[in-house]
DNA sequence: ATCCAATATTAAGTCTGTGTTAAGTTTTTT
DNA sequence: AAAAAACTTAACACAGACTTAATATTGGAT
């Protein structure tokens, strides 16, 4: 089990370390927000330990950051001196998902950090999908079936398809997904939207019997189950 | 969200209830640990809060047996007024996800509910609704049902219909409402507004005995309860 | 009861919103 | 560097939403 430290205290990260080491762990150690934020990104952690008081970017930034900016969904145990509520409740809402107030035994860490890698385990094998009735969306390998029938879709197809299945049920004006999908955030006029959904409905819906697509005149697009 | 508490104080146990239920969580309690482990296999939650010190079947045990009998990967926040850290490493280590030692601030279970939650369900967005009688909408799918039949409107019978319900009670002057739905804030001597009521009329007040449309002669439109 | 103004209804004409295609542009692959 | 693929823009056709306007009906005052 992978586990990332990042703790700007030399003896605590070192201490940690060597501890998670000899119970079997595979332990990256850095000491700074910025260069957790891209250890993160780029490797894939089954746990994080994040120290909340760093010079630079802090704990909760990062935190925050990862949740919101990157999508990065790993289990993080907060760790830090500061231990009032206050601290926990801000921690957690954060994103965190555990919180542990130095000093601490080594043993607890260990059990929380089992804790949290157990869970990551059997989260992420049941791999990152999404649905709308026979149709399967994987995140991962960005692979979309329907009717078991795999389907060869572009970016933006893709992404279109993303946006329409996280709202599912609710209907998205074009502007809502020329914001999600291209990025654009003003009516520059432009038509995009609807020769894509055309492009789409032509992948998904017009070899098959119920069509998923529907158009809310006035309104927008939808997918529904 | 659906939280399960199982936890043989009755004090608490109405506490962290009453709680949960004001964020907007779906409780169910009960107060021992036989029926928790029937509860807990046979509907599912997103979260179960388990007291460690109960009579009979104890927490521990429970966590146990959901974790290896029944393979119930539900989340579990431990809940109990040990909290040395030997016990804490002993919860984690039976299948708990996270641990909280009484007595705890209502804010810090909170979060760490909503932290463990994250994990297993989506948060469900409380849908983005209307109300007047038996008459409802769903301003994100833009869907109309009055008597649990659903009732195709327009855009602009749609924004109309909006209008009317979140002023219900006040009566809009047909200015008013070309303002609001139209964007024409001076009189052109246009009478859409008229026109449009009566399609609105027709569709969700005709076929119903109970009218909610009212005409306030000289004055405007109403909907009432 | 009668008249006038306000409101309801209907029907026809206009025009916006949408689907579709094709051509032009950029990016990626070979 | 050429070719293919992905993306964007623009133009056109058509359905149905919207508007206008004319006529019918209702409500309130005299």
């Amino acid at each position: 089990m992978k586990v990332l430290i990042i703790d700007d205290e030399v003896a605590i990260n070192g201490f940690i370390n060597k501890g998670l080491e000899e119970n079997g762990f595979e332990v990256t150690q850095t000491f700074d927000g910025e260069m957790g934020l891209r250890l993160a990104r780029n490797s894939s952690f089954d746990v994080i330990i994040l120290d909340l008081i760093m010079p630079g970017i802090n704990g909760l930034e990062v935190c925050r950051r990862l949740r919101e900016e990157h999508q990065i969904q790993t289990p993080i145990l907060m760790l830090t001196a500061l231990n009032t509520t206050d601290d926990v409740v801000e921690g957690l809402n954060a994103g965190a998902d555990d919180y542990l107030g130095k000093p601490f035994k080594f043993q607890e860490l260990l059990a929380r950090v089992r804790a949290l890698g157990r869970r990551s385990g059997q989260i992420e094998s049941p791999a990152n999908l999404l649905q709308v009735g026979d149709l399967t969306m994987d995140l991962d390998q960005k692979i979309v079936t329907r009717a078991g029938q795999e389907l060869q879709l572009t970016l933006k197809e893709f992404l279109l398809l993303e946006c329409l299945i996280r709202n599912k049920n609710r209907v998205l004006s074009r502007l809502d997904l020329l914001e999600k999908v291209w990025g654009i955030h003003f009516d520059t006029g432009t038509n995009v939207v609807d020769v894509y959904m055309n492009y789409l409905r032509n992948k998904i819906d017009k070899p098959f019997d119920q069509k998923l697509i529907q158009t809310v005149v006035g309104m927008g697009y939808v997918i529904r189950d």
